[in-house]
DNA sequence: CTGCCTATATAGAGGCATGATATAAAAGTA
DNA sequence: TACTTTTATATCATGCCTCTATATAGGCAG
């Protein structure tokens, strides 16, 4: 690892790094932050409210372990949502603890809506590029997205079986 | 890579359209906030160590400005920082007015912690895929990283000059 | 009924952002 | 010099978001 880099890299055939791959990586969780993020609500609120539009009604504890956070937060995460008419608390008929948690149709316009900015600001973007560099970010996303969708599967997965990591 | 002929897209060769390239990014950022980020400190405060290390001693309003916060969230941030013995505050002697901002040692010592610990995680996440898949995200990261950079500097560019952009 | 487990709520504390406003130093102007 | 304005930073009040610790209430086993 203490060999001192080059000035670029070589050859386009050849295969990046871990660190360059971390490096990439770390550059785009840059611009995911700061400029495809919506400031409306939070990435747990965001999350929540896709999560509850793809699978249903669920369970606050049910929510809260799927998107790491602890009750109290979900709870209060739903109670603000709630105020904003984006999801609805319904009584489970069968368990009076429980309370049922479901998207409203304004919580799924602010997802659609939200979906739409982020589109447009990143076409914005994109349109910055000279044609070659859209051309080879197109490829590279089309050639990376099998294997990528796999590591996100990975990586849900890992969240719920501990694994071994340390910090 | 070979060009095995599957029945999915028609040609590996074959650009991503706009929207598959959006997807794929938001895919992407997705992973990079829920499995890279370290919950000790927020993006904004890595990011301003970060450029604390790279450009130096800065004014509190010359860093505001460039992490896209306002002033009273920066003073917040960097009182939160000194506390923590990650950045130091020194007079200017030629302006009563300016505090200049500096990171310390251990700032430096947590930023490289942070990468460090990144990496690791980005390591396990690769780990988990087959050798195939590995040497698919790697080359395709390799060939869109110059591309990709070049947007992000766009993006940074696009944010200092406000551009046509609405909501 | 009693006691335990589970689902959710509440309280208190701190990080992180905001807008409005205060203070103090510098700079411009009469 | 004295007055005004601008600039750099701080403070205040508010709200979101998360945490830990604890309370309440329903379900269930004996």
């Amino acid at each position: 690892m203490e060999y001192t880099q080059q000035s670029g890299p070589r050859e386009s055939d050849a295969p990046a790094t871990r660190e360059e791959v971390a490096e990439a990586l770390e550059q785009l969780a840059f611009l995911a932050v700061r400029h495809l993020t919506n400031r409306d609500i939070s990435f747990t609120a965001a999350s929540t409210l896709g999560r509850l539009s793809r699978e249903g009604p669920s369970r606050l504890t049910a929510l809260a372990a799927d998107e790491g956070v602890t009750q109290p937060s979900m709870t209060q995460l739903i109670q603000r949502l709630e105020r904003q008419g984006l999801v609805t608390r319904v009584d489970d008929p069968h368990d009076g603890r429980v309370v049922l948690v479901a998207i409203t149709d304004d919580g799924r316009e602010l997802l659609a809506e939200r979906r739409r900015g982020r589109t447009n600001r990143l076409a914005e973007l994109l349109a910055t590029l000279s044609p070659e560099d859209q051309q080879a970010l197109a490829t590279a996303v089309r050639a990376a997205t099998p294997a990528f969708q796999r590591l996100v599967e990975n990586a849900a997965r890992a969240r719920k079986s501990p694994g071994s990591t340390a910090s």
